[in-house]
Formats: structure tokens, sequence, C-alpha cells
DNA sequence: GCCCTAGTAAACATGT
DNA sequence: CACATGTTTACTAGGG
């Protein structure tokens, strides 16, 4: 069948063949030199212990290596017993080098598995072997070990027969157009297939089968071969082929493997030994790498494979050879210790597994050879705003998507979709949303933010410090020199929440220039000028701001010349220089400062509407109540047992200021906690914040199910409750939001499996919260006492984000002194009357677009990698004199930059960096302020 | 050397 | 029962 249709395809008359040409390899085959390595050693590294053949197996083997064996030959030693013969035309494969092993080695022949063709055998004595017709002329095709046939049927390079390490078997890749027939089913271009023992192929009118060296055949030898002399069974610990630098061999064995990996290594290794046999070398250095890294044995396989090793060991006391598994073999396997018999037995264990397919360099288009520079989070993000629907995207749809924006994940092994799914579990910036049937439509979290605000705020935060003290001495001597009359200015550091860093005792040091008084002053008047025509906050928060962003943009300016190392003023030259960039670093220092001064503060961003309340608002409020038949969404049932909301809404509002909040807050608390009046949970006025979160108690929340969504719509069976919540649609609307976030949080109550016992009893009454604490038992270790910062997935979707608009509150606190200029002032005066105009839009639309234009920059230089050499993209070039990252400071606040939403959180304490793992102390008030918070407002709907 | 973030793998739990 | 999906853990590597 295919066959047939496959010649067309084929290139031309292209190929002469030459069957048999040996190409060059012969001299590979000079086994000679190579092949005495004793393998033993050496190779160990990579290959598996268990290698596929029975390592253990022939003790002869061994030594034998040295023979003529191939050793070298790594590859493929055929050996035909007969003659070489050939396949139907010219096998020749390397002909030679094969040959040359042939007839006699039989009996020390070692090879991890051979290829029983019509005509002759192949040992297959490398982790890799290439298959294909060989075309005179074409260098790539020297590269064949075996050559099927001229048939143009036959691709110069149609199929592989490699070492899978980490699935610890050897499968074939079809690379051939044609395809192949494996065990007389089609198999196309493209694919990849594990090889059992006698796995029968057929590639044009070739056929061979691929035999690995089992015990059976171990034992008895010859047996298996009837026919052909060949036993696989002495193969023993091929592993020498390759890896084995012939030489050193060595070097330890177990660390080998990495080492080896490398590729110069590699290289070097292969060059060695058989330069002439196998080109693969680069490839399959790669491979190896690829295979390698992709998996890593998993403990069934590498108590099999030690198991494996354990037999072998056994039945071969000798053999030693048996490489030095890996050093991750190594770890796994001693975990599971298991019997030989065991193991042995296990064997037979399916090999299921479909592998992906696996790719070969080669077979990926450059382009996508190379990981895609990003972080998994930011590819993740990427995705779902790429091609998030309003509700979220499925994990499966992630996985396309992430494939889609970056094809390297075409290519790569599956390892990464663990990290995807990793990343959207810990990750706060992406929140689940319901939906019917399994899993749960991942989407951003408005508050995405974050996240990423808070790291990024960290290292900000640290960076301006210093530029603060710079700044601050800059701005002394420039009172001082200039004549600002009064200035006072005294460095506090500030802020009215906490941390802000450590206040910065000015030093009283420097000396500025004049030039550096006059940069300055541009920069300050630049930060006005851009200040304009963005949302106007209060005075002093103003003040911050400018301040934040003066100091951001001193520390990154100085901070790229450095890395530059270009000394003298910076600043000054790229104010003569470059000036637009300048701008640029202001603009991001801007958005940056803003997003850090609001947060801190509490300022809400969100869209000004302080006082009066938003829509959104008022739907959370109105969701606490439990049962509301109404609600449509499918969650419903939720409600019912989780109070949570309540108390842990009051809680929010931050103590401290009085800030915006007041909508939310407010509104919050209205909405008494309905449902269970849990005993403990009255969520008496506002808490402070503080930590304390709500204790668990009756209706405190409960550390969420970790496992299970909420049976969606089925849940409702047990809660007798909510009557008729239809499960499916949910509307996106309030309801929808909350009810997920409850959802969220507490996992739903019902189904729960394990808990048969009180849980269950519980469960059919509304208050769920017994049901859950019985399920947390089951799970969590500590039955948390309060909900982990997660669950507050809400799923609001924010609208609007970005920056503020008006400005907003109002401070209380006195001004920071930051900038004390009186020139800076009467600016700043003039800014907030310019203000107050709605431009709002125009500008909003206006940072959205500097944000993006930021992130793309970001992006762009991300990829380059350098950050220090250049920066592509006109708009952050500087001259050559500064070289600045500006990568790295845009990176920084790329977020920000971004979306910006705002979060509305509250800080309050400075939050410790670390997250302990306990429940408890995970709790923060950060944690709450963010689930809860207000601000959210759904979406679209 | 410590702390943290990220990336990886994989064990587990659960739903399909 | 195999797989998909999520949640956690454990480790490792790198960067301040
Ligand atoms: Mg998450």
């Amino acid at each position: 069948m295919s066959i047939d249709n496959i010649a067309n395809t084929m290139t031309t008359a292209t190929e002469v063949n030459n069957a048999i040409a040996p190409p060059p390899p012969s001299s590979s085959t000079t086994t000679p030199a190579p092949a005495p390595v004793a393998p033993a050693p050496v190779a160990p590294a990579q290959v598996p212990s268990e290698a596929p053949l029975s390592t253990s197996i022939t003790p002869t083997p061994i030594t034998t290596n040295n023979k003529p064996v191939s050793k070298n030959t790594n590859i493929s030693s055929t050996i035909t017993d007969e003659s070489p013969l050939s396949l139907l035309h010219p096998m020749s494969t390397h002909g030679p080098s094969t040959m040359h092993s042939p007839n006699e080695p039989t009996d020390h022949i070692q090879a991890y598995a051979m290829l029983d063709f019509e005509n002759f055998i192949f040992y297959v004595q490398t982790m890799q072997i290439l298959l294909g017709r060989l075309v005179e002329g074409d260098k790539s095709t020297e590269a064949l070990d075996i050559h099927l046939g001229q048939q143009k049927a036959i691709s110069r390079r149609h199929a592989k027969i490699f070492y899978n390490f980490g699935n610890q078997r050897f499968e074939l890749s079809v690379i051939g157009r044609n395809g192949a027939f494996v065990d007389d089913l089609f198999v196309e271009y493209g694919l990849t297939l594990p090889l059992k023992d006698k796995t029968r192929i057929q590639i044009g009118e070739t056929h061979f089968k691929f035999i690995l060296p089992t015990e059976e055949t171990i034992p008895s030898n010859k047996d298996l071969k009837d026919k052909k002399q060949i036993n696989p069974s002495d193969a023993v610990n091929l592993k020498t082929s390759l890896y084995n630098k012939a030489p050193s061999g060595n070097s330890t064995a177990a660390n080998s493997r990495e080492s080896s990996q490398t590729p110069q290594e590699a290289k070097a290794s292969k060059l060695e030994p058989s330069k002439t046999m196998l080109k693969v070398d680069d490839d399959f250095i790669s491979e190896l790498r690829a295979n390698a890294e992709a998996s890593v044995v998993k403990r069934e396989e590498a108590a099999a494979a030690a198991a494996a090793a354990a037999a072998a060991a056994a039945a071969s006391s000798a053999t030693s050879s048996t490489t030095p598994p890996i050093n991750k073999d190594i770890k796994l396997t001693k975990q599971l210790p298991i019997s030989a018999a065991a193991a042995i037995e296990e064997p037979p264990k399916k090999q299921p597994r479909q592998t992906k397919k696996v790719y070969k360099p080669e077979e990926i288009p450059e382009e996508y050879r190379k990981k895609p520079n990003f972080a998994y989070s930011t590819l993740i993000t990427e995705c779902l705003k790429a091609k998030c629907t309003e509700r979220g995207m499925s994990l499966a749809e992630i996985y396309k998507g992430i494939q889609d924006l970056y094809p390297y994940f075409k290519y790569c092994s599956e390892g990464w979709q663990s990290s995807v799914r990793h990343n959207l579990s810990l990750n706060k910036s992406f929140k689940k949303v319901a939906k019917e049937g399994k899993g749960w439509l991942w989407a951003l979290d408005n508050e995405y933010f974050e996240e990423k605000e808070k790291l990024k705020l960290k290292q900000i935060e640290a960076a301006n410090l210093k530029a603060k003290q710079q700044l601050e001495a800059i701005k002394q001597q420039n009172q001082i020199q200039l004549q600002n009359q009064n200035n006072q200015n005294h460095i506090q550091t500030t802020a009215s929440t906490s941390t802000s860093t450590s206040t910065p005792p000015p030093d009283s040091n420097s000396k500025l220039s004049v030039d550096a008084k006059k940069a300055l002053s541009y920069l300050q008047q630049e930060l006005i000028r851009l200040t304009k025509d963005r949302k106007m906050y209060d005075k002093e928060t103003t003040t911050q701001i400018l301040t934040q962003a003066l100091a951001m943009t001193i520390a990154q300016v100085n901070q790229a010349a450095k890395n530059a190392g270009i000394k003298g003023s910076p600043l000054v030259t790229l104010i003569e220089k470059n000036p637009s960039h300048i701008t640029k670093i202001l603009t991001a220092a801007l958005n940056a400062a803003t997003l850090q001064i609001t947060k801190k503060k509490g300022i809400s961003l969100t869209p000004a509407p302080a006082p009066s309340q938003s829509p959104a608002p008022a739907q959370v409020a109105t969701i606490p109540q439990p049962q509301q038949p109404s609600q449509p969404s499918p969650n419903i049932y939720q409600f019912s047992k989780p109070q949570p909301l309540e108390p842990s809404h009051q809680i929010k509002p931050l103590a401290t200021p009085p800030i915006v909040s007041p909508s939310s807050s407010s509104i919050l608390a209205q909405p008494a906690p309905a449902p269970t009046p849990a005993p403990t949970p009255t969520p008496s006025t506002i808490q402070p914040i503080s930590q304390s979160p709500p204790t668990t108690g009756g209706g405190g929340v409960k550390k969420p199910q970790y496992y299970g969504k909420p049976p969606s719509m089925a849940i409702q069976s047990n809660q007798t409750q909510i009557p008729n919540v239809r499960p499916i649609p949910y509307s996106p609307t309030t309801a929808s939001s909350t009810v997920q976030r409850q959802f969220q949080q507490f996992s739903q109550p019902t189904p729960i499996p394990y808990t048969s016992n009180a849980s269950t009893a519980a469960s059919t009454t509304a208050s769920a919260s017994d049901d859950v604490s019985g399920v947390i038992s089951r799970f969590s270790k500590p039955p948390p006492k309060i909900s982990n910062g997660d669950q507050a997935v809400l799923q609001v979707t924010p609208q609007i984000p970005q920056p503020p608009l008006t400005i907003t509150t109002i401070t209380k606190k006195p001004l920071n002194d930051e900038f004390n200029d009186s020139e800076f002032n009467m600016m700043l005066e003039d800014l907030e009357k310019e203000h107050n105009s709605e431009l709002q839009k125009k500008k909003m639309q206006q940072l959205e677009q500097e944000q993006k234009e930021s992130n793309e920059i970001i992006a762009k230089s991300n990829s380059v990698e350098d950050n220090n050499k250049h920066i592509d993209e006109g708009v952050v070039v500087v001259n050559n004199d500064l070289n600045l990252n500006v990568d790295d400071f845009l990176a920084q606040h790329a977020n920000q930059l971004d979306t910006t939403t705002t979060t509305t959180t509250i800080n309050n304490n400075d939050e410790s960096k670390k997250r302990p793992r306990d429940e408890e102390v995970e709790l923060n008030n950060d944690e709450f302020n963010q689930d809860f918070e207000i601000s959210k407002i759904q979406k679209l709907e």
C-alpha cells in the first residue's frame, strides 16, 4: 500500500544508488582503534543500566568488546552471517564496518539489540541507528547505519531506532515520508513508537525484525537465532559502544552521565570511536540529552531496571560491566529495591505509553529548537491573553495554545506540561473557573499582578533604595546650591505602609555636580510632563510616585551604566544623547511607581469611583447570601457551607487607612453572614486585617479540600439546600464569580469520597462546613484553619483596570518630604489642576499602549537574551556609550505596565517573603485581602 | 552560605 | 483500567 504510493513522492533521480558504497565508515570500521575500548567502564553513563538488553546476560561479551566487534562500530556492526548480503539490494550499510565484525564475532558480539533482516543481521550497538536510502553524493546519507534499498519510496533518512532513556526502551521514529509498517500496521511519517522484542518492521520493501536480547535469548543463546548465528544474548553491555570514550571511558561512571552529556564530551567521545559509522553524533547527543531530560526514570522503571540489573548480576555475577546506572537511576533504584525476581516479572508490564513523538533536532525547525526564554507563568499568561475566552481555557487548550504560540513545545518532550500544571496551581495569577465536566477553566486573575508586583516591588524597592539615597543626596545639594529657599528635606522613607524599605539615611556625601543637578531637574520636568497624562492622585501620593519613579529611573540608569561599565555620569550622558530613552525609562518607572505606591497605600486603583459604589461591589455584596436559589450558577451549592466569605470580607477593609475602600468594604460588610450561622465566625465588625484568620471554628474558613472540584452540578444531590441549581450554565455574572469563589475556596462538600463518615453526615445538611473539615482532614495534613491564599480564586474578572483615573483618595498623611522643591510643588499643583479633566480614557489608552509597548520591548529584549548587549528596537536603543539594559528595568515593570489593573490589595503588613507552608501562616492579611478583594468586577457579562 | 524564584519530576487524589 | 487534571512535594540551579 503505502509503499507504492510512496515511491512517487520521493525524490527523483537524484539518487543514485550505489548501494553499497559504504561510506567512509569503513574506516571506522576499523574497529580496531576504538574497539578495544573496554566498554565496561566507560559507558555507563548513558546506558541505562537496564540497558536494553539484558546486559547482564552474557558474560562473555564484555570482553568481547574488544574484539572486533564493532565496538567502534558502535553502530551496527552488521554482521551477517551469511554474508554480506544484501538485503535487497545493497544493504550495504556500513557494510564495511559491519562487515568487519562479521562472522565470527558472533560469539562476542555485544549489542543492545539486533535487526534481523532477511539476508543479514545488524547489531545495534549504539544508542541510535539511522536507516534509509544511501544516496551518493548526499552526505547526509553517509550517516546511515543501514541502507534499506534504492527504492525511492524509502527516504534517505527513513527511520531511526534509538534508545529512549526516559522510557527505557528502544523506539522507532519514522522520519520517512512514506511511513513504515510496524507489526503490519502502518505508521505514518513523524511517529515514534516503542519497539518490543520481535517487532516486525517494514520499510519500503525491506522487512526486518527488531530483536532484543531477552532473557530467554540470553540463556538460550543461540536459540533464537536459529538461523542466524547471532546471539543477541551476547549483547552485553553495549554501552560501550558509543559512549565510552574509548580511552578513558569511564571517568566516573556515575557522573559520566551528566558530564558525558555535555556536547563536547559527547562529541569527543563519539568522534573517537566511531566517527565513521554514525554520524549521528550531534543528533544523537542532543537526543540523548533530550531523552534524558525528558524523562527521568520513574520509580517503577527504575525499579525494574534495578531489578533487571540485579537479576543480571545474579545471573552473571561477574559482569560488573553493567554499567553503573546514572545518578538518577541510582537514586531511584535505591528507592525501590526490588527483588530481582519481581523485577523480572515486571518487565512484562506493558509499555503502553505511546510516547509522543520524539523529534530529532533535524526534524525540528530551527527556530523552534530553543526553549522560549519565558517563564512558564509568562507563557501561560500570554496564552491566556491570546486565546482565553471569557470564561477561561481548559488545561488542554492551554497546552495547545502554548504550543501554538511557542512551537517549541510541539517538539519537545512532555515535561513542560507538568510544569504548566504546576504553575497553574501554584501561581495565584491563574484562577480556576468552574466548568462542566472534569477539570476547570483557567483564567488570568485580575490581580494577577499582585504576584508579579510583589516580586518586582521587592526588586525594585531594593534598587530604589539606592537610588533614593542618591536622589536625596542630589536633592540636598540641589537645594543647597540652588537657592531653593526652604528645603527641609528630610528623608523619611515613609510610605504609609510599612515596608517600604528602609529609609535611607541620606548620605551627605554626595557632591553633586552641576550636571547632576541639571539632570535631576530635567528628570523632574519630564516626570511632570509624563504625569500630566495620567491619573492624578492626591498630592502626597503623587509626590511619592514621582519620587519613586525618579529614584527608579536613576537607579536604572546607574545600574545600566554600571553593567555596561560606563563611568562618569550616565544620567547626564543619557539625557544629552538620548533623551527619548530617558523618557521611556521614566514612563516605565512612573508606571511601576504608581503601582507600587498605590498598592502600598492600599489605594485602589480601580477606577476611581471610590465613593459611589460601582455595581460590582454590590454584586459582591449580594453574593454572600447563601442560598439563593435564584443564582443560576452551578456552584450554588457552595453557598451553603462556606460562610467564610463574610467574615473574611469584613476583615478585609484594611484597618489602616480609610482609604478608598469604603465602597467595597462597606458593602461587603453589609451582607450578613447568612448561611450558616456558624458559631464562631461571627463576623463581627471589621477586624483589622490582622492575621488572625477566621477561625475555623464553625464557620471558619477552612482550607479547601485539595482535590476535586466541586462536583459541579452534581452536588446538588447532596445538598438539598440548594434546590435547583442547575448545573451547567453559569453565568459569569456576579453570581458566578462569587459562587465560584466559594467554590474554590471550599471545595465542594458533597461528594467527597473519602470522608465517609462524618463528612457525609454533615453533608446532608446544609452546613457544609463540617464536611469540609472532614474532608480536609483527609488530605491536608494539618487541618488547616484557614484557607490558603489560593482559594480565593475569584473568578471575577476585572474590568477595568488600569490606571486609575481620577484622583482618588486622600491621604491624611502629611506629605513626605520627598520632593520638596518648591518648583516641583508648583508643578505638581499645576498638574493637579490639569488633571481633573477627564482625559482619562485617552490617557488610559495611552497608558495601555505604552504598556504594551513596554511589554513588547521587554519581550524582545528577553528573547534577545543579551541584556546588556544591545537593545534592539530603536525604542530602547541607547547610545553606544550607555548600554543600558533597560530590559531589566522594563522587565521588572512589565507586568505593571501592562495591565495594570490594580489590585486593591491591602498589605498592611509587610509580607514576609517566605510563605510558610503552614496553613496558618499562610493566611496573612495579604491573602485575605487579596482574596476578598472587593474590587473585582466581572468582566463581561 | 542563605533566601528565593523557577523549573522539573513525580507522587497522589480524583474525575472521565 | 488508562488517562486527564490538579495539588503537593522534593530537588536542583541560579541569582542576589
Ligand atoms: Mg492558581
